[in-house]
DNA sequence: GCGACAG
DNA sequence: ATCTTGTCGC
């Protein structure tokens, strides 16, 4: 899994979103109306076609990619990192900062150390300690992605800070790009 | 004041 | 998500 792609959406004013993903050094930004409102667990009904928009518009395809959601840990284990995998057809992880259905004990405090996320009985993510001393970031399962596959994409993609750097990269375009005619 | 459920 | 203030560590 070399090429590692990330995706992510930043909120341009009242209805209006700019999705952003970045494949190394190319990138891609795509802005237009949120296609609904927010709505915890519901957030692919309004960032999924603008993301998708934007994954389509990169030169080449990923063989990971990382959304800015979750993927698994979801009500109805369908995510936002599900759905643009499913959509796109190539397998996703998802991170977040806090899980969205899912419930599990902390990490161990070392960098590296996880713990699974269950929901009902089913581990659908794992916590991960990236940074110690800082709270664990979510790597949930995606399209055809496991949760250990998901620790394991986001702990090589980080070192010293909690976002995974595709991620990073993604957000700092989308907000670049942000407020700006075009 | 309470609770808090991705972005 | 986004904004802002304040504190801490390197």
């Amino acid at each position: 899994m070399r090429p590692l792609a990330g995706a992510v959406a930043a909120v341009e004013d009242a209805g209006g979103l700019v999705a952003a993903a970045v494949l190394g050094n190319a990138a891609a930004v795509v802005r237009g109306p949120a296609a609904g409102p927010y709505a915890p667990a519901l957030l692919a009904l309004r960032e999924a076609p603008l993301l998708a928009a934007a994954l389509a518009a990169l030169a080449a395809r990923p063989d990971v990619l990382l959304v800015a959601a979750a993927g698994r840990d979801h009500p109805r284990r369908a995510g936002l990192a599900l759905h643009l995998g499913a959509v796109l057809d190539l397998p996703s992880v998802g991170v977040t900062d806090r899980p969205l259905a899912a419930r599990g004990d902390p990490p161990g405090p070392a960098r590296g150390d996880t713990a699974p996320l269950l929901l009902g009985g089913e581990e659908v993510a794992r916590a991960v300690r990236v940074v110690p001393g800082a709270r664990p970031v979510v790597a949930s399962a995606g399209w055809r992605t496991a949760s250990a596959t998901a620790a394991d994409v986001v702990l090589a993609t980080t070192a010293g800070v909690r976002t995974p750097e595709p991620l990073r990269a993604a957000r700092r375009v989308a907000r670049l790009s942000r407020g700006r005619p075009g």
